[in-house]
DNA sequence: TTCATAGTTCGATGGTAAGCGAAGCATTAA
DNA sequence: TTAATGCTTCGCTTACCATCGAACTATGAA
């Protein structure tokens, strides 16, 4: 009868993994570099762009330019509201993550989610610290016993700066591969860079995979048992 | 830093030309056969119950079976909702239709839709009959004129059984191939048959086809000039 | 200048999924 | 029974598009 008009076009815009997890990361409200949002979806940088162009053509995402930068954020709130939508419908039929994006195992396994540690690692040091009561579940968010204030000064983690920030300092953050939390937040970040000092891992570049060397797996593995 | 559900499954879920054309003849809230959706997509039947068991399994769909027929319907309102809001901000940002599915350039020409004629030469035949001011554009809906009753009448066709069906004797039909109308109803549909009984055409098996041969393609352009 | 960083464009590759024919199952009609 | 219809499953092909390397442009820093 009637057949009205694109929905799927704009459904095959959105359906695409590397997509969906920029316009989740927008969906923030906070405007986002091209490289960032590269890393984000766990994309190369010329994949993003070209990701980026057809969303800004279909009328998703606006581009600002700032010096070298670009700037993208949501084009408007309808943009919002479809994804809302979207993401409630989802979440009440409790879709499994099928087709993982760039599907490197790598991927699955250690790997930058912003700033912290995500990946099955992120999960298992998040499971440790709360099996060991370093972190409490809390009304809200998370909380640090005595215990774990111990532990991370052990660590050599140091507080002082942290409490200063706007940012919680503990927070749990789903992780999408695992459908499990990890730990996120100011303390999160904090760990993640000592284990760059420490020489465990590094990042690989144009990627968000987090790359343990053997001694590093180890030792870490040791840090955080199940 | 949140990653939330997913959307992109649900999004590619609907991005497929097939499933978004089956999903907006679902969203009439009739309940329709797996063969009516594959016409409605211009599949087979075969591509149909792969795409039906699908959209059953992402939580889209339900199914009553009755007899040997499997009727399809939405899942929820929620489905509804979540198609509405996307064509809402489809229609809203205009979008083209880019990746038209089965891409047969017969469908576009002519084809069904439901029990009329669509494609080329479906919005030809509407844009003559509104030249001729056969019919005219009524505040809800078209209207018959008395020229276009008499037209009708040398073209055969009985207008008396046709009044007395529920359904309204002239509708426009957006035609998605060409973003234009044609006609809808149940004189398009009489139409239609008239068409099949002149021998000008006939219809594609498995298909939403209409196969003009060459006489009855020129009859037709003769009778519905522009 | 020269170098570095942010981003785009181009070309080639590969994986994925839509599509269909053929065969099979299930239900109804005769 | 047999035949016909509605629908599914299997196997295969094809087409699209996400992905990345390499080369290029643009802006900023030294």
């Amino acid at each position: 009868m009637k057949e009205g008009p694109d929905i799927a076009f704009l459904g095959s815009l959105i359906g695409d993994p590397a997509r969906a997890n920029m316009l989740t990361a927008l969906l923030s409200g906070k405007a986002l570099t091209a490289t960032e949002l590269a890393g984000e979806a766990g994309v190369t940088v010329q994949t993003a762009s070209s990701h980026l162009s057809k969303m800004e053509a279909g009328g998703l995402l606006r581009q600002r330019k700032q010096g070298r930068y670009r700037y993208f954020t949501l084009a408007d709130d309808d943009v919002g509201s479809v994804l809302e939508a979207m993401m409630g419908f989802a979440a009440k039929k409790g879709h499994l993550r099928t087709r993982t994006g760039p599907k490197d195992p790598a991927l699955r396994y250690s790997r930058v989610c912003y700033n912290h540690l995500a990946g099955d690692l992120g999960v298992r040091m998040m499971d440790s610290l709360l099996a060991k009561n370093f972190l409490t579940p809390e009304t809200e968010g998370l909380g640090l016993t005595g215990d774990g204030k111990a532990f991370f000064e052990e660590f050599e983690i140091d507080f002082e700066p942290l409490e200063k920030l706007r940012r919680p300092l503990c927070k749990s953050c789903l992780d999408w591969s695992n459908r499990r939390s990890h730990l996120a937040g100011s303390l999160g970040s904090a760990l993640l860079t000592r284990f760059y000092d420490l020489g465990w891992a590094k990042r690989v570049e144009n990627s968000r995979i987090v790359a343990f060397n053997v001694a590093g797996e180890k030792a870490f593995l040791k840090t955080f048992p199940v």
